[in-house]
DNA sequence: AATTTCATGTAATTCGTTACATGATTCC
DNA sequence: GGAATCATGTAACGAATTACATGAAATT
């Protein structure tokens, strides 16, 4: 029952099986780190935190302030160090809420080929199996491809009744598809050759491959631009 | 009042300005001529036309059944040529709505560069004003370009902290940002150089600028496939 | 001291879908 | 005569937003 959205439960179950959060952190998460996560609002996160809360998937935990700066009696209420501090609900996943990930991970249907959901998914291959990945990757592209097939089919219909720039809307649409399709052969080629089975544990890595090619993603490379500015608007 | 949807209700008038059409055919020109445009249902588009309708902005005529065939007799009610049959409504653009959709062409607003309203008004910049495509294209431009500030400053605010398929997940997103800002730069480069201020008529055309190069839309070539399959599965 | 940013929440509203209900027409 | 497709609609629901309301903490 209560059948939560899937996407923004999914995410935010993903980003706090990382570390513990409060809402207002895990928003920001959302829509910065996960590669194309649309902003959620808080409108749209509380209430969804409350009810994960709600099936045993989350606990709410006082806040425990990040960083607790030195605090040498300065500012208005010091207080007792860090007791009587309102609200900053830090959300921790339970047990169930672990096990209950684990098996959305696991899991696979026609909507994860869909593209905000891909995207979720993607986003925690990190902790996803390697079969459940191959699975995830090739239904989206073939989900891609049925699309490329039915672009093609409808612009072979109406191509001479269209003005140009509709046809140019097409074309470029047409080509972010096919665009996605090769990037999706890449990784699973990549994935095909590559040998570790990885399976999360959060703070592994860091220098995880020190081989340049072969085994892990594609190389890109990508300027280093250290570039410090807001984030959300 | 009753702010009807923007987008929807805007492609509704902008395909019957073209012709008048019934619902189920107005609903598959949506999902397929038009570029991006995400499929929309019966439950959607219906109610819409009724508002529309209430609006003064289209009129319901009794369908004339497209290319009525012989029917000599054949089949349970051939009745009385084409007068006793239900249903299949026609809409037809009214003046006033035809109206209003020139002055939805003519305006912009900042939802005019967020993804689907930017398709929409692309998919009727055969109808629109030189001077209004430009502020489009440069409206979405600059739109991306934000988007992608916050993308490199959050990819280089949290690089280190994060898997490799997160990262290649956001380089990919990137990627394809900048690949549309590409996009525009050669659509806005185009409209600088073209001429012609060309709004509408939509019987003119079909063999609109017989010189290869200068002028129209960039050129990109495209495997010309006949491919008569489906539609909207 | 004032402003900005952090932080949490709720109520009303919008947009759109699913599932249902109905029936005509065409194809085999 | 039965299936597929064309065609129109409605009611219940779902997901998410906006606008509102509140207040603490940090910055200037």
């Amino acid at each position: 029952m209560s059948r939560r959205s899937g996407i923004l439960e999914f995410a935010v179950l993903g980003l706090l099986r990382e570390s513990p959060m409060h809402g207002y952190e895990l928003r920001k998460r959302l829509n910065t780190s996960l590669g194309i996560f649309r902003a959620f609002s808080y409108g749209t996160l509380y209430p969804c935190l409350k009810t994960l809360v709600a099936n045993g998937w989350l606990i709410e935990e006082p806040g425990s302030v990040p960083a607790l700066p030195p605090a040498t009696g300065r500012g208005v209420a010091p207080a007792s160090s860090l007791a009587g501090r309102r609200a900053k609900i830090v959300y921790r996943l339970t047990a169930e809420g672990k096990e209950h990930f684990e098996e959305l991970l696991s899991h696979t249907g026609p909507d994860s080929w869909e593209d905000e959901h891909f995207a979720a998914r993607f986003a925690f291959f990190g902790q996803t199996e390697r079969e459940v990945r191959m699975r995830v990757l090739e239904g989206r592209r073939s989900r891609l491809e049925e699309r490329l097939e039915k672009m093609r089919a409808s612009l072979a219909r109406t191509r001479e009744r269209l003005d140009d720039y509709t046809l140019e809307l097409q074309r470029h649409g047409m080509e972010s598809v096919e665009r996605e399709v090769r990037w999706l052969n890449e990784l699973i080629e990549s994935e095909r050759s590559g040998r570790d089975q990885r399976r999360s544990s959060p703070e592994s890595s860091t220098q995880h491959d020190t081989s340049g090619e072969t085994g892990g993603l594609p190389r890109h490379r990508e300027d280093t631009r250290p570039d410090p500015s807001d984030d959300t608007k």
